[in-house]
DNA sequence: GTCTATAATCAGATAGAC
DNA sequence: GTCTATCTGATTATAGAC
């Protein structure tokens, strides 16, 4: 037997595994860029460079693309999360958690969050790939905030749930859509100014005002 | 002459004007509960409960529909910075436009902030009002600003420019939407939370706050 | 001036050739 | 398995009746 059936398989196993890759990034770029109504997948199919019939043999619908983009950004936050030292303080892994995330919006590899109820959201909520990874961060997420608050980095009287979509909402802040445009910092210095509004705020200590 | 013809373009004008208003808030409502490109104008129509030709006559398109209603927002913005009192300090007005603008998105009148680049943004960039509008809030935004950082309320060694993008951003944050589907807090809860997070930052500093 | 009905276009999804 | 060609439905916009 020259070609072992298991061979042949695995090998074209590993083809299919690889142009999906392919698929989901294309559509990770187009999210981010246009969102999800503005994607289309004619524009999918031509950006990999294959025909449209051909994605749907991979994906069954236009929403499963899209949440196959969102579960691939999920883990690799989630293996970024992994590669964090431990030793470092949770509010470091925090805040490197959501630098790495503001990184990637503006490689534009950040597909927007879905705020608002769009048909995609229903999608995603019925998810079950979705709805894990988010629910593995999430918890992992809780856990750092937490602990950060223990270790008085944290304000200990917002809730973490409200420091939790805090920092998701700033791992896809428009703010740095604006500045990108505008043009005058880096990436690095961006990131930063933004990171640094999320977490020391725009007010001096010294004010009281409410 | 029983009828003069002013009379009856006056009375004619306030009908169209009137029926335009209400046009314009059923857009601003769509437009926030389901974005651009989601919102048909046979929804637009339906909702008002007129025929489609009939928004017609008023907009001459889909993208003339959604920048009225943008430009509607701005000078409801515009107005409530008319109507605060000039010896409050430019940290409390800047805090009072913020918090106005979250209860007018928490109660589903604020339409998305055109971040990503939608079909939407170049026509809103090409339309004189809409940029007059905002240019004319920026502007006295950018002053309070400035003010504000003259006054020590806010922090100097961030750009106004950076402050501003932020401000504009808190006023359209998913995180009042997140919150609002967890059903925990009132209104006012969550806008006093997310202001919280935005002048005072998650972080805890080494001088004591509040 | 408003509405019904329809045109024109576009996008998601699929059938069938190879 | 992939592609060409097509279907189906939805959406923007308009023509023509009243």
């Amino acid at each position: 037997m020259v070609n072992a059936p298991s061979t042949r398989t695995s090998f074209k196993e590993k083809m299919r595994q690889a142009r999906e890759d392919a698929i989901v990034q294309t559509v990770n770029r187009l999210l981010a860029e246009r969102g999800y109504e503005a994607m289309t997948v004619d524009a999918v199919a031509a950006e990999v460079g294959i025909a449209k019939a051909s994605l749907y043999t991979h994906f069954p619908s236009k929403e499963d693309l899209a949440a196959a983009a969102m579960v691939r950004v999920l883990l690799q936050v989630s293996a970024h999360m992994d590669g964090l030292a431990p030793e470092l303080p949770a509010l470091a892994r925090l805040r490197a958690v959501v630098a790495w995330a503001m990184h990637a919006k503006l490689a534009g590899q950040m597909p927007f969050l879905p705020s608002h109820n769009s048909a995609l959201r229903a999608t995603l909520m019925a998810h079950s790939d979705y709805l894990a990874a988010l629910g593995a961060i999430s918890a992992r997420l809780t856990g750092w905030i937490v602990a950060a608050q223990v270790q008085g980095h944290l304000r200990t009287h917002l809730p973490p749930q409200v420091i939790l979509y805090t920092l998701y909402a700033r791992a896809c802040d428009p703010v740095l859509d604006y500045l990108k445009l505008d043009g005058l910092y880096t990436d690095a210095q961006m990131v930063d100014l933004v990171l640094d509004t999320c977490f020391q705020g725009l007010g001096t200590s010294s004010e009281t005002l409410i």
